[in-house]
DNA sequence: AAAACAATTAAATAATCATTTAACTATTTG
DNA sequence: CAAATAGTTAAATGATTATTTAATTGTTTT
């Protein structure tokens, strides 16, 4: 089946090492998370509907940027299932999805910040 | 210090669910990590490299794809401190570097795969 | 020293994507 | 019903980026 075939044996058993390894779709997949992450706004924005339930101004004020650039943000992250709105009136308010997908960036993204930005936890 | 202003107050007791928010740069670091995973084709060479090491000519024929491209994306992973490298001979070979990061990334890759594929480990 | 092989670099192309401005939809309030 | 507020959508722009082809560098072998 997966028979991986090499120009080069250097005979460091590769087939012991990778035994299954995942197609390149899985990959895509997977990749279009980490993208979702990809982009410094996109994070904060995400960053803080896991902290609080916002409506657009007050997303656009705490991330100092126009209302159109946070709403292509939050309908890339709603599309990606990261996050959920409920329309309240005039308003629409956004917040985190609850699921593992989430959680696991969530805790990924602090974990990240940790360890790439040491100083910011002195 | 950080007092948090919106045009709207709804009420959320805003400053005690946000006592700490990470600074835009911080946020753009961890999103530069991200953005290395954000390529499915790199994400495909960076977790090859998590399992074994390899020369640039059998990553190319193990996902697939043009050495000058392979290359491109191994430059970028290597900038970002995610691989590294050794000459032997007329071949260099490249694997994962030994961080927390890195760890922690691969472990990522695989628990996203998890979620977001689930057919894939029936 | 020349030929062959491995890898990188450079230039060019095509595609993707974030942001802005302007127009539009939806909801509430006077 | 008109005005005001909140949010989204569309078109346009600028920037970034993945990939290809071709040229170049580094190493080994004959």
């Amino acid at each position: 089946m997966s028979e991986l075939t090499t120009p080069h044996d250097h005979g460091q058993a590769l087939e012991r090492e990778l035994e299954h390894v995942p197609s390149v779709e899985n990959f895509q997949t997977v990749a279009d998370v980490f993208k979702q992450m990809g982009d410094g706004s996109r994070a904060r924005i995400f960053w803080l509907l896991c902290h609080c339930e916002e409506c657009v101004i007050n997303l656009s004020a705490m991330v100092n940027m126009s209302s159109p650039a946070v709403s292509h943000h939050l309908k890339q992250l709603k599309a990606a299932g990261l996050i959920v709105s409920r329309r309240e009136g005039k308003e629409v308010y956004y917040r985190a999805a609850d699921t593992p997908q989430v959680q696991l960036l969530h805790h990924m993204i602090e974990h990240l910040m940790e360890l790439a930005c040491p100083n910011e936890f002195v």
